[in-house]
DNA sequence: CTCTAAATAGAAATCGATTACTTTTTTAGA
DNA sequence: TCTAAAAAAGTAATCGATTTCTATTTAGAG
């Protein structure tokens, strides 16, 4: 309706030249005597100027904008990660525009292209695509991509990682050191870095004490939804407590898997974790608020998102663009649905 | 690194002009010869050209970009809103600004103000601001505006409420027809309308049914962290049970409130359902991952996101700009955090 | 074989803000 | 008082894509 006010609107109503309209307003370290600028603010702030930032952007070519590409934002994980980011950028004057990729190649793809049509800074990416052919354009773009997550061994992007396989060691180590010999590990398709690297963790683990590893995997493809997790859990649970050796303890890939792994334990009638013990893995909050309170090991969620952003927003800083390559150590968070079985 | 191609760069090198470039590669119904449309179009693929929209949308005033401003994306409610919000969006071409306003008056204007500035299309904001000025300036810029959650009675805003009185009011019902007389109800600060809503709605069946209502208000101003509301309804159940005549069921203003009573009904050696029941609002997924699974009022959160975004694209579209007003029914998620007293 | 209309192509203006360049004014030093 | 330099203001080009306007070609009608 109300066409916007611009540059040469305000430049008119103040009898001077849109060039000094600009340096007022956007603060440019040009000189422009102190009347003039005070007739300029002033008429600005009258018409409610609005600046268009297309304009600007495209002048300067550069947007303080970027994207996060991630599986979903209903899961709780990638909620935080997004929130990490969302505040680094908020302090330093960036917006960032969220895509869920649903783990569809094809929909990653359509979004990195649109990441650099609309001329992004920098991309935050927890990628599921093999085919990186796209990433690798988005690189020559000048596009700085951060990968999280999910490892991408591709040279220019630089990684926060997460030691998957530490993780995965840890809590079998743990479940052993609470005295458990019979430790059952439940996974969701092994089709991912990072699904492998726990499963290989705990292998190890299981390997080194001279126990035999039990893994159940579940073999259909994933979809993003939270639920979709949760009756995995329970199906897996189903699965080896039918089997001929039942364990004494689930570690579950995610705590949304470890919950439906609980929830058909339960269903049995059997007590987590008196009667069988279940290890989580991710530490999301809900962990903590359900019954009972979930062993897991912590992914640093929201601190991973911040120290993403703080990365890509250095990187768009430098005019050198060092590459970084963080992982992140998992930890063991000790709460109540393990069973020490020592004495 | 790599200075970007342009339309003109593949006009040279196609001996063209960039007038033909741009009608072919916009895909304009303005003619251009079979010959030239193959060769621009071939070479375009060789040089991997990537239109930048930043010019487009200067030209064109337009940018298929919408803004969602939120509290914070990790309350589960919100991200549901979210994941709603950006589906639509995907399928009909537009991409999406997620903000966290961490219910702070003067972020969510900040945020408005860039909204602005970036050109958005349209706004869906669920906003705790009183003052108004901002977003008035905001469908002054004609930007479409969605109010979702919060109602925001203002000239030129669609809403999409949700009738959390009637929810209440339901829940209330509800746990009165499953025999409870001494029903409590925990909130967290009554400051905002969909708060003072449930409440209200509560309080009618209670009066309704000639019952004394008996609120427990958690005073301190929230904070974003579900923790936070975690820990609240921990203190609010402490307060009731350790009430003259502690209630039979509590129904909570949400459901991570709602885990926080039962966590702390459970510390007290005290069982849900059959001891005290427990109620929750909203239906956030995880409610039926915990045990026992929370009965609950649903809010359509995710419904409520492709709504309002369908919404929004529709008010884009269309050059009459109708405003819109539906309000979502509430609905009981009956599952098993209550006691039936009856017989 | 004309003549009008449609098809096709290009030149140049445009979107809004910034900035390189030019011009004018002021200031300071000699 | 004069001059060089700094300050202040303006003109016009620029960013990349689109589009209006103009020019040319082609096609079909008579």
């Amino acid at each position: 309706m109300s066409k916007s006010v611009t540059v040469h609107d305000i430049a008119k109503l103040a009898n001077v030249s849109s060039a000094t309209v600009s340096r007022v307003l956007s603060n440019s370290d040009y000189p422009v005597s102190e009347k003039l600028r005070t007739r300029i603010l002033q008429i600005a702030e009258e018409v409610n100027y609005v600046p268009n930032l297309l304009g600007k952007q495209l002048k300067k070519n550069s947007t303080m904008t970027i994207g996060i590409i991630i599986p979903s934002i209903i899961n709780p994980f990638y909620s935080a990660v997004a929130f990490g980011v969302e505040e680094v950028a908020r302090q330093e004057g960036f917006t960032v525009f969220t895509c869920n990729s649903l783990q569809d190649p094809e929909l990653e793809d359509e979004y990195i292209q649109t990441m650099m049509e609309k001329q992004v800074k920098g991309v935050i990416i927890s990628s599921i695509t093999t085919n990186k052919e796209k990433l690798k354009r988005l690189i020559k773009m000048n596009v700085n991509v951060i990968a999280i997550d999910q490892k991408l061994d591709e040279e220019g992007i630089s990684q926060i990682e997460f030691d998957h396989r530490k993780g995965g060691f840890l809590a079998a180590k743990y479940l052993q050191g609470k005295g458990h010999t019979r430790i059952g590990y439940a996974t969701t398709k092994l089709n991912r870095p990072s699904r492998k690297g726990i499963c290989l963790g705990y292998v190890d683990a299981m390997n080194e004490a001279g126990l035999e590893p039990f893994v159940e995997e579940y073999r259909s493809d994933e979809t993003v939804n939270p639920i979709f997790e949760f009756e995995t859990g329970r199906e897996l649970a189903r699965r080896m407590m039918d089997a001929e050796r039942p364990p004494t303890a689930i570690f579950a890939c995610n705590d949304l898997l470890a919950f439906g792994v609980i929830h058909e334990l339960r269903a049995r009638g059997l007590q987590v974790p008196s009667d069988v013990s279940v290890m989580g893995f991710d530490g999301i909050d809900v962990g903590q608020m359900i019954h009972p309170p979930l062993t897991t090991v912590k992914q640093p969620d929201y601190e991973m998102g911040k120290m993403a952003c703080r990365m890509l927003v250095d990187m768009t800083r430098g005019e050198d663009k060092p590459m970084f390559n963080v992982t992140l150590q998992p930890k063991v968070l000790e709460r109540q649905s393990v069973r020490d079985l020592n004495g």
